[in-house]
DNA sequence: TACCCGTGGCC
DNA sequence: TGGCCAAGGGT
């Protein structure tokens, strides 16, 4: 490493903390560089809870989830010891369902074997069920207050852009920590990592860029050769299969329906859901959890996960025997407690409750 | 390593 | 409107 590199890395965070110190933004886990002169310490419940929640999830939406998780389960014993099915309830339209489950066996960990106190080491945070390398590194920087590399989609943007990194994501991923790894200052690193993270988020963002308002443009090689917007080159992904499913609505008139939990492991496991088929490639094979007079809806569910796109139809059946309820019908729940793609075809189905003209034909029903 | 795993907003 | 993107981690 060069003198006058080391020289340029020190300046560019002094540069980026005072930016954060004027335009820092405030959000409900964070602890202002004024509040934190006046002694008050960031909580590491709270930075986890919402490191956690801000994995591939952008702030706006992450703070409404985190508000109601922390007045529901205050410390971190509290969501130890709640029940799985309220905490997925509390995830449902969040998204990447496994983090919920994660979540909570890692407050179980704490709560029971750590006496609620977090790791302080990167190591043994890493250990913990869905804390990676950048979860790890966030804590250690931001709730403890200790140096470690921090490397997020935000920074990875900006050191490409900052050293003019032209090699494709993720090859060039060792590389963008390299260079994360030496601009990171001794002090105030929780700070520096959340100014850099404000900084990709609002001015170094992926398309049109505000260079115009970034503290530290005059650094910024790609700026300089005006590269700032093709950068980080990112290698091509894979085109999205469409999956083709049926969803069942079974339900009463006295306001009851057929949910299931979906199972631990996989596609939107351990959450509320309607039964379904399998979701495949083609024609799905029906697969109706009760006998009944089946009717398909004419209009179907569009949704996107992250590497299928599903067409989903809706078979719908009103259950009039009470020989023909069983273990799994309950009331109408919230909508909210579903993932969204359920959400839709509950709606769906209220909708044509109220409006039978939209039926469709029936079809033969049951095994 | 390559794949799996959600959702909402943007243009 | 379809692809891209977001404070990634698990297997």
């Amino acid at each position: 490493m060069s003198p006058n590199k080391s020289v340029t890395s020190a300046q560019i965070s002094i540069k980026l903390l005072h930016w954060y110190d004027e335009f820092g933004r405030e959000m409900p886990w964070r602890v202002s560089p004024a509040d934190q002169i006046r002694g008050i310490l960031p909580n590491p419940y709270h930075i986890w809870l919402s490191e956690i929640m801000l994995q591939q999830t952008q702030v706006v939406t992450v703070t409404g989830y985190f508000q109601a998780f922390l007045s529901n389960w205050p410390e971190v014993h509290d969501l130890a010891n709640a029940k799985d099915a309220d905490v997925m309830a509390r995830w449902a339209g969040l998204g990447y369902y496994a983090r919920a489950r994660n979540l909570l066996k890692t407050a179980r960990i704490i709560s029971k074997d750590f006496s609620g106190i977090f790791p302080k080491t990167e190591a043994g945070l890493r250990a913990l069920p869905g804390v990676g390398p950048y979860t790890a590194a966030a804590i250690t920087a931001i709730a403890h207050g200790q140096k470690a590399t921090v490397l997020d989609g935000n920074i990875e943007r900006v050191m490409a852009r900052l050293f003019l990194v032209t090699a494709p994501l993720p090859d060039s991923k060792p590389t963008l920590y390299d260079l994360a790894a030496k601009a990171t200052p001794d002090a105030r690193v929780g700070d520096y990592v959340q100014g850099l993270m404000d900084l990709g988020a609002t001015i170094c963002t992926p398309r049109s860029p505000d260079c115009g308002n970034c503290p530290i443009r005059p650094d910024c090689r790609a700026n300089a050769t005006g590269n700032a917007e093709s950068l980080p080159r990112k290698l091509a992904k894979k085109p999205k299969p469409t999956r083709n499913g049926i969803v069942y609505f079974a339900y009463t008139d006295a306001g009851k329906m057929l949910l299931e939990t979906r199972p631990q492991k996989g596609l939107l496991g351990g959450m509320l859901a309607l039964p379904s088929s399998e979701w495949v490639t083609g024609t799905p094979e029906p697969a109706p959890p009760i006998s009944a007079n089946w009717q398909v809806l004419p209009e179907q569910i569009r949704h996107v996960f992250t590497h299928f796109k599903l067409n989903l139809t809706v078979h719908m059946a009103k259950i009039s025997g009470p020989e023909q309820l069983q273990d799994g019908f309950a009331d109408f729940p919230d909508p909210n407690i579903l993932p969204t793609v359920m959400r839709k075809a509950y709606r769906l189905a209220l909708i044509n409750i109220k409006n039978p003209s939209r039926s469709g034909q029936k079809i033969k029903g049951a095994p």
